[in-house]
DNA sequence: CGCGTGATTGAAACCCTTCAAGTTTAGTGG
DNA sequence: CCACTAAACTTGAAGGGTTTCAATCACGCG
């Protein structure tokens, strides 16, 4: 029984923001939805890309290349997350970062002006918005923290508690790569823990 | 010709959002504006801060203190910048961060309720500090792009490119812990810039 | 089956940290 | 205005956590 396109973000919306049925039925008609597939390359650096995704379901990667052919993940879109380019969204600038599908999706494709499109039907939505917003911030922030702070065990073990399904869906280098280390530091952090854990158990 | 308490903040708010007279007449009584002085401190852990600051004139820093008593800086908020905990401010859960005065300031207190009815008087300010957030994100994320890849030479010269009045208002020692590093590794850094920088000249 | 991708492991190299000492700078009170 | 002290910055040597590079292993898929 599974959902019709739309229907989770209304979900989504519903909750976060107390969304009406007649609210909903205005924003509606101007929904953009997409499938896209495993690979798919969404928003390259260079380009301005002015739209924002939600992702009903599956899983984005927003991700920048450094000179030396390295990937670094700035952010994970699992289901029920925003992701875009701030960049092009806000200001029409040229990205520096890529975004692509680690597993076939669904997403709603929205642009500023659609957002504020709701905001004006639902003041709800747009109240509900704004705490979005904040309590990104707030995530960010923690996550400069982290990586200001902590070494790699530490910062693998924040992980795995903070997105425990996540490890189970994403290859092990890419975690690596999120927490800002090499997927053999990765790698030895793992043994050393689960070293540890067999250890406490005799 | 010094301007008065919460002109600034005024001139910040006319320019951001074309916040007209009427609009201000109607948000200036209620404003709270504070004088502090180098050393305060505003927030700290454990207790709910529901507050921002909009910093009008000074310096303030937003920061955490690992077990070891080592600080972390996630943010300076100098003039025109805001800083609050987020944790505090939306959720009302205790912070995990300090917030303290690194130069004699005068700050705006601003509740959340206070920047909800600022939106509803004025809908052009509600675009512009949705706006504000959005740019506030990007910034966050260039900032984590940065950390997860970014050398301690290159992270020294991308703020001193971001931020060149800040090299000369915080301790050498305060840039270090913003960038992730130790004050004695920047000060090598500074120095080995120094020197190629005088091998060029020649 | 074989190929490619991801994970593991080892050894050496490297960047940065740590610790300790010395130098400079800035702030304060006599 | 100098003297004194504390804080900030510099410098060196040793150490440690991560990276790099290379090789090997494990697994899924055409």
């Amino acid at each position: 029984m599974e959902k019709l396109q739309n229907e989770l973000f209304r979900d989504y919306l519903v909750k976060k923001s107390g969304l009406t049925d007649v609210e909903w039925q205005q924003i509606l008609p101007e929904l953009k939805c997409r499938e896209v597939k495993k690979g798919e390359v969404l928003v390259e650096p260079g380009v301005s890309f002015p739209y924002f995704f939600f992702v009903e379901k599956g899983l984005l990667r927003f991700y920048s290349l450094d000179k030396d052919g390295k990937e670094h993940i700035v952010q994970f879109a699992p289901e029920n997350w925003f992701v875009g380019d701030r960049n092009g969204a806000y200001c029409g600038t040229p990205t520096e970062f890529w975004i692509d599908v680690l597993e076939d999706s669904t997403v709603i494709v929205l642009d500023k002006y659609f957002i504020e499109k709701i905001e004006s039907i639902s003041p709800s939505f747009r109240k509900a918005n704004e705490g979005l917003l904040q309590n990104h911030i707030r995530l960010l922030q923690q996550r400069i923290n982290m990586l200001l702070s902590a070494t790699a065990e530490q910062r693998y073990l924040s992980f795995i508690q903070l997105y425990p399904n996540l490890t189970l869906r994403v290859p092990q280098w890419m975690i690596a790569s999120y927490l800002g280390i090499t997927p053999e530091s990765l790698s030895r952090v793992r043994r050393k823990l689960a070293e540890q854990y067999k250890r406490k158990k005799n």
